[in-house]
DNA sequence: AAGACGAAAGTGGTTGA
DNA sequence: TCAACAACTTTCGTCTT
């Protein structure tokens, strides 16, 4: 359920209402309209891909940066000119023209942010859903001022990061940097201080979502894909899973279920699609054989090998 | 010869005073 | 702000298949 924002600006409410076809948030105590841009924001920075150059900024990304400028929450909201006089009508087009010049110098960097994002984002075959979001937030980043001292594209890959996670489709750290060509390191950096600056929640990941990529990059069979997945549930019931990383876990899982069904991988062939080392998984493997009294089962599994 | 195992030392991040 | 700490990595020697 993302929720990027989690108290009115306006009011500082939290009761919060999310309204996912109309695209908005809205705040149940004021009634202020908070992330009405949703849907008109993807639009827009789509629009950037197409090759009829001139756009005209209809103000719709604007949302953002308005509270953080000061400006009323009227300003760029059509409805509302009407009933304006003529002073306030001034002071409307002011206020818009202020905006504009703003604007632009944000849109530039968003230019071309934003057609880095969608390079790395198709290049990991990421769902649009993810890349709105991650566009979502990258533009949040930019119109706080959290770009400057960092690249542009470091920003953009840990804004792809937050996303995949707020959206339960987990990529290895790894994985963003192979794509991104930043350091591993410097994403981490760059999302933690993103999400922390924008207050973004994220829970951490399942270990479970990790498990049908790492499966069939493994090419392991369907059965053994959702052993694994029942697995990983008794470990969580034997609260093996806390305070551990959710990719060794998801590893040590597969590992396990391949050896039980006589699909057996190398803790090295495991080890580098999890994007850990042999080490950690062979740490969580001999927890489960522990805590899941899953020896038996595997020596079994070795005499009929030996048998055939 | 390759894979599995585990000890030891190092790294980066979190936590709590 | 700093030190202790847990998770994970790297490296390397030894054992097993």
């Amino acid at each position: 359920m993302p929720e990027l924002v989690k108290k009115c600006p306006e009011c500082g409410g939290i009761n919060l209402n999310w309204n996912k076809e109309r695209g908005e948030i809205i705040c149940k105590d004021c009634g202020l309209v908070i992330e009405e841009k949703m849907v008109d924001f993807t639009q827009e920075w789509r629009e950037f891909d197409s090759e009829d150059g001139e756009r005209r900024r209809a103000g719709a990304p604007m949302t953002y940066t308005q509270y953080d400028q000061g400006l009323g929450t009227e300003v760029g909201q059509k409805a509302d000119l009407f009933k304006l006089g003529g002073k306030e009508r001034n002071k409307f087009f002011r206020l818009r023209k202020w905006q504009y010049r703003i604007s632009t110098a944000i849109e530039r960097n968003l230019k071309l942010a934003l057609a880095e994002l969608k390079r790395v984002s198709s290049y990991l075959k990421l769902p649009k859903s993810v890349e709105e979001e991650s566009a979502r937030i990258y533009t949040l980043a930019v119109q706080r001022g959290l770009v400057r001292g960092r690249s542009m594209e470091s920003v953009v890959a840990g804004a792809l990061y937050a996303a995949c996670r707020r959206h339960d489709v987990p990529r290895t750290l790894d994985e963003l940097s192979e794509a991104s060509g930043i350091e591993k390191k410097e994403i981490g950096r760059t999302y933690r201080f993103v999400t922390r600056e924008l207050g973004i929640t994220i829970l951490p990941s399942n270990p479970a979502d990790y498990i049908a990529r790492f499966a069939s990059s493994l090419k392991l069979n369907a059965e053994t894909q959702s052993n694994s997945i029942e697995i990983l549930e008794q470990a969580q019931k034997a609260e093996l899973t806390s305070g551990r990383g959710p990719t060794g876990i998801a590893a040590a899982a597969l590992y396990v279920s391949a050896l039980l069904h006589g699909e057996k991988r190398t803790q090295r062939e495991v080890a580098d699609v999890a994007g850990v080392t042999e080490v950690t998984i062979r740490n969580r493997y001999k927890e489960l054989l522990e805590e899941l009294k899953l020896e038996k089962e595997i020596k079994k599994t070795k005499k009929i090998k030996k048998k055939r």
